[in-house]
DNA sequence: GGCGGCATCTGAACGTTGTCAAGATGATCT
DNA sequence: AGATCATCTTGACAACGTTCAGATGCCGCC
């Protein structure tokens, strides 16, 4: 029986190396950044030799894609908590969107694991992206359970983007600016971030507009 | 007399290796990716040994600084563009949010550079963010014109903050997905761009709310 | 006008990285 | 038990960033 993505009840002589290189890779790149990590750094700290990881993974770009497979889990997972807080339709499409940027601040480097894999996903498996896409289809289905139009098509679709791009353009930027003034002033960081998101329209009336 | 940043009328050796490795290290991260970008290719490219850079540069992160610095300067450049389009006010804002995310689509590594190196600004001398700084200037400057209250400087700061961020992560976002079908659906490139745009306020209507 | 000094460039070297091929190891299947 | 095959190690290679001692050519100075 091969392992087939799924977890393998019994492996066979580490334990279960795939898991802990991937679990040792993130350890790495949310410690020292992204660049820091390097495919023997990874091997040394699971305990193995540096070549072990190629019967794994096939390269080094491909135990990336498994830790941004990783990031995008946690991702939609915490999409998952906002979306059943108990907030009104519209609230939940801004709370969506401060979701985002908290999980961004928090995982730094693993958010930038996250999209530079994305960035050339034509030579990347499918998997990768599935949790992705489920969390641009979270947005969107909160966007027409706060009462988006559903058979407007194309405009359900931009509205989801710009959610996505406002959010995403705010999570990067608070990783070269920290705003400390503004949070300040407005009183703390969610509504530093409610502040700037509210610019977007979505963001701000939930679509009805 | 050093040079300071400035060209330099009579150089030594070779010319002006400065400028040259620059301009070497421009094309090849425009070329392969900035991943594909070693000192020692851009020293080849060049015509110097590999130690070469070394008397120009104290890093490899300062000749990427080098190539940031480039790549606001160009920005900067299509904002003056854009701004000066004879556009009424509020078509101006939306231009420039066009104009950025058109550069970014144009240059797409030295997008990628330019983000990259503001990352850690803290070990970053100071002139390399100076177009930065003004770059955002620019923003700030035409949400005024286009009828933002001057005085309110928080609500100021949020709206450019909020434009920055919606087209920077649209920029980011057209480098993972092409949107092709979106685009053809609404007949263009720049159609689509701002019908996303559009759902930013300050884009929308020019922060006459 | 020759000379010393200094910025500039070269050559070779070190340690580290990603990757590969060949062999050892041990679980699993019949 | 013995074969099989995935798994892991060892050893090696090229390329990379970086450093250092020395060569090279431009400058100002006497």
């Amino acid at each position: 029986m091969k392992e087939s993505e799924a977890a393998d009840p019994r492996p066979y002589h580490h334990g279960d190396l795939r898991r802990a290189l991937v679990e040792a890779a993130v350890r790495l790149v949310e410690a020292d950044g992204p660049g820091a990590m390097s495919l023997r750094a990874v091997a040394r700290e699971a305990g193995v030799s540096p070549a072990a990881p190629y019967h794994h993974f096939k390269d080094k770009s491909e135990l990336l894609d498994a830790v941004a497979h990783e990031g995008w889990e946690k991702l939609d997972l915490a999409f998952q908590a906002a979306r059943d807080a108990q907030t009104s339709p519209p609230d939940r499409v801004r709370e969506l969107g401060v979701a985002y940027v908290r999980f961004a601040i928090a995982h730094p480097a693993l958010y930038r694991v996250m999209y530079d894999c994305s960035r050339d996903k034509a030579d990347m498996p499918a998997h990768v992206h599935e949790n992705e896409e489920s969390a641009y289809r979270r947005v969107r289905d909160v966007l027409i359970s706060a009462g988006a139009d559903p058979t407007d098509e194309v405009g359900l679709e931009l509205a989801t983007i710009a959610c996505w791009c406002a959010a995403h353009g705010l999570a990067e930027m608070t990783s070269f600016k920290q705003f400390n003034a503004l949070k300040a002033e407005l009183g703390g960081e969610d509504a530093f971030l409610r502040g700037v998101l509210g610019h977007v329209g979505v963001f701000a009336k939930g679509l009805q507009r």
